[in-house]
DNA sequence: TAGGTTCCTGAAACCGGTTTCTTGAGACCG
DNA sequence: CGGTCTCAAGAAACCGGTTTCAGGAACCTA
């Protein structure tokens, strides 16, 4: 702690005047005559007094922080979240409490230690129990992200159902026919939504119902398992794969490289997110455009507002971006292709 | 805040003891007889009572929580970085309050109002002001990480001068006569120390002085640039490129792919972190593995001990990892390579 | 049985600010 | 000149736990 001498009472005590007009003068929160006013001052400014934090946090009842739950730190996808959730929450004069929960049972036990330390909490899907997120929500306010809301609590997603956008363009298209999808619906609630869209695209265009997904992960080294299970199988493989996200589309074409088949003339590969790699890649990935930051930025702002007056679910859009590695020609680094076959999902 | 009804002295009324017996049973804190406990916890449990953090933390003057103030999370090195961190105080039962420069000038008033909220503060180097880094140590317990120690405050660093070590191997095994460094030396102290050792490796071989660095930062894109500035100049290009670290290499070795370039026949190239993609690509890139988790743990290990008795510096040992980059046979992946000149570098 | 321990428990002080309540002084008005 | 109104500023209560201190009861020993 410090300086545990300079508390107001000693300030009021050196300025000779009273705690609450030390308390006025340092928050400016009331009239005080310039005479005294000036001779605080002097005291505060000469011997660097703050108020410390706990007095004013407990008389205010207030923290003046934010807590952010997330599963961990892998790939760009967590670091642009982070990020954008800090540099909102900078803005609006919060501090920012970090829970990773590495994917540990005793999440829940931190949950409830850090809700007592915040005004608000941003929990990410796959890291607290619902029941979890149920009670703390009836502390304080809470805004899941890539979930869906409850009855006390906010929710901010991106739209998972462009896959079905990009499933399409890979079946009506480029008419590929054996589709294969890689990544575990039951992982997180977003895999889910791109599984299900995945599957509707297929219904709705009549096309043969893919086979079950590919269980893996969402790291790059995920997608070299998923190479190797769909490649080196009997079976005939997949003329294209849709991946969960840009990390395991980028493990798959590593894998397909180095087993001398090309992309995307033998095996088309797409993924999600849009991570800057995914532009420098050769052939650059198709993949869809979500806008993180702002998944980030949305989830404080709610969070910073006095009250969640029914928030319910906010749904931020996400875009096609068609590169090399579906089949459409290959812009060079720096455009950016946006889908032309708009509608169907919401 | 929440159910403010429920504090101290109303689980006393109801249980029909004193706050100071609640107090001593909610943290075991001393002998209570069984019987008194015993009702103390029914009300507890039943209302769900969890004592005030402000209240607490007031009593006992102290957080539990330390601070981490970077830069911003561009690249697997930060992530690592704080992942490592979080980690590590979440063992100790500490939490992490997280402030990100963005390079902004008003970091130093941030880390202040941050100081009155944590028991302890890691500053990464290039983040905050000497001069406030010396008077936040004043204060409370602080650890520099990638810089200097000082009067009141220790480091944790990794060694730069391996870079040393890896520039022989570069002028010495492979013999290669035009070396350029990529980075920008007053950007950071790590890349000060790179320059340096890379400077001193040179002067001891006997080798031409090499020209001075390529002033760009430290992100992919960087790499890049400097593909641009150092390969579509008018001068003769240079055989060997060291960079500050491996986002800027893979830049770089893309670029010069994109330029019909071979690596590293017709350049060789190495960076600097070992990050994960470095061992992915073609070809797999030679650098120096620097234990940034080990970085982390370490740090927040110091900060969390009660008192920071001359810990002083601490210096992380680095390896060499030769890949194919360097013009080394590339090994199959999983195998790392170890340098075997050691010595030289402290 | 007196005296000394040991163990439990509650009263009260304390951590450091904020805010309400109250008082006193000065200004304004009729 | 008396009364009211306004405003600055201090006293005290309050936010919610923790801990010291002191007292009382039970247990032990001589």
């Amino acid at each position: 702690m410090s300086n545990s001498r300079v508390n107001v009472r000693w300030v009021a005590e050196q300025a000779g005047v009273s705690p609450a007009t030390v308390s006025r003068v340092s928050r400016g929160s009331a009239q005080v005559s310039p005479e005294l006013r000036e001779r605080v001052m002097r005291v505060i400014e000469e011997h660097g007094y703050r108020p410390n934090h706990f007095g004013r946090a407990l008389a205010e009842k207030r923290h003046g922080s934010l807590g952010l739950v997330f599963p961990g730190l892998s790939g760009p996808y967590f670091s642009e979240l982070i990020q954008g959730f800090e540099s909102e929450a900078l803005e609006t004069g919060d501090q920012v409490l970090l829970l990773s929960s590495h994917y540990r049972s005793d999440t829940d036990a931190k949950v409830l230690d850090l809700a007592g330390r915040v005004d608000g909490m941003a929990i990410h899907a796959g890291t607290v129990s619902e029941a979890m997120i149920e009670r703390v929500s009836q502390t304080i306010r809470v805004v899941v992200m890539a979930h869906k809301a409850g009855p006390a609590h906010a929710s901010v997603s991106t739209d998972s159902g462009t896959v079905g956008t990009l499933t399409r363009h890979l079946l009506v298209e480029h008419g590929y026919r054996r589709l294969a999808f890689v990544g575990t619906p039951e992982g997180s609630p977003d895999v889910t939504a791109r599984w299900e869209a995945f599957l509707a695209a297929h219904a709705e265009t009549g096309a043969r119902p893919p086979a079950g997904p590919t269980l893996v992960g969402l790291a790059q080294a995920d997608g070299a398992i998923a190479a190797q299970k769909l490649l080196d199988s009997e079976e005939e493989p997949p003329d294209a794969v849709v991946c969960a996200n840009d990390e395991t589309a980028l493990g798959l074409i590593l894998g397909a490289l180095g087993r001398g088949m090309r992309v995307p003339e033998d095996i088309a590969v797409t993924g999600f997110d849009d991570m800057p790699m995914a532009a420098l890649v050769q052939p650059g990935l198709t993949t869809v455009r979500q806008p993180v930051r702002e998944l980030a930025t949305v989830t404080a702002r709610l969070l910073h507002a006095p009250l969640t007056q029914r928030d319910g679910d906010t749904l931020l859009t996400t875009d096609v971006v068609l590169r090399g590695s579906c089949g459409c020609p290959d812009r060079p680094s720096g455009e950016t292709g946006r889908d032309a076959t708009a509608g169907g999902d919401s």
